[in-house]
DNA sequence: AAATACCCCTGACGGC
DNA sequence: TGCCGTCAGGGGTATT
């Protein structure tokens, strides 16, 4: 369940859980992930107080007083749930009664203040890793990392300069995390339905040849802002799990205007078309043909 | 540099 | 009921 607005979800329920105490005890069920935990995963947390959570893109990020930090990603299928010590479990297919771990309950943090947080993967493309905080910027996943949407960096300017001569395509554009991270399949297809771009339009379609931003590329970055923002408040998308660690659902889904809708009516007003869809990249774009131009303005 | 194909893994769903 | 193909919110690597 991982796109930015999910992962903002999960690191606001988490906060209360973790941050301020201490992991007292941390079971890790098997060797790997999509790729091997680090080195003494559990050694190196048990003890360790988390000073703060953040998030920067689709990444969880945890600091530890031992001045590491701890990098969680979530893949497609991760998913974190919360329980409290004498709290009965919410029901689940991936949980039981208290205390019993589910098919793919691969982390399990205990914590001092009493709260429990399951690591649940059926896919398993989600790790975790342990990352200095000196050098967290410049580590393996952070160096190449492009600009965070929700922050001050995104603006029809940094989207001119961005794509500026590139011939792939918007939808490919957006995907790519090394220039704007955080972005996923569901909310690339909403930004651009409501910027009416067409997904297969160049990129570099949204700035003039001197770099200068069309007023597309200005309401691209505003689009960008508004429909994350909307995720966030609604409490992310929720389309096969919760996405909430207390096991409640977001509920941004009811919004979608072209996501998983194909074959059905366009929501744009006296729009007689219908929600298309098509394959970039080995990927599903739902798109409204009518309403989605490939021309800048 | 940039674009595509394929891979990782499990589960859900539709068609037969 | 089962089997099979397809698809799924991620991204890494190899290949053109």
């Amino acid at each position: 369940m991982p796109e930015l607005p999910e992962v903002e979800t999960v690191r606001r329920g988490l906060e209360p859980a973790m941050v301020g105490a201490r992991f007292t005890k941390v079971i890790q069920r098997r060797p790997d992930l999509r790729f091997p935990f680090p080195e003494r995963f559990a050694e190196r947390l048990e003890g360790q107080e988390i000073t703060a959570l953040g998030r920067r893109a689709k990444y969880l990020l945890a600091d530890l007083a031992s001045g590491e930090v701890l990098v969680m990603h979530l893949g497609m299928s991760g998913r974190f749930l919360v329980t409290k010590e004498g709290a009965t479990r919410m029901p689940g297919e991936f949980h039981h009664e208290h205390g019993s771990l589910g098919a793919h309950d691969h982390v399990v943090f205990r914590i001092s203040n009493g709260a429990t947080v399951t690591y649940n993967d059926a896919r398993r493309f989600g790790f975790m890793d342990l990352v200095p905080r000196s050098t967290l910027e410049t580590s393996k996943h952070f160096a190449a990392m492009g600009i965070e949407p929700l922050g001050n960096e995104l603006s029809g300017e940094t989207i001119a300069r961005l794509f500026q001569g590139r011939r792939t395509p918007l939808k490919a554009a957006l995907l790519d995390q090394r220039l704007i991270a955080g972005l996923g399949n569901i909310y690339v297809c909403e930004a651009l339905f409501r910027t009416g771009l067409h997904p297969e339009a160049p990129a570099g379609s949204l700035a003039t040849k001197d770099g200068q931003p069309t007023d597309r590329a200005y309401q691209l970055a505003a689009v960008i802002r508004d429909v994350l923002a909307e995720a966030v408040e609604a409490g992310g998308s929720t389309l096969r799990d919760h996405a909430q660690v207390d096991g409640s659902l977001g509920y941004f889904q009811h919004s979608f205007r072209v996501y998983d809708r194909e074959g059905e009516p366009c929501v744009t007003p006296d729009c007689t078309s219908t929600v298309t869809r098509l394959v970039q990249s080995g990927r599903s774009t739902f798109y409204c043909p009518e309403c989605q131009k490939r021309s800048s303005s």
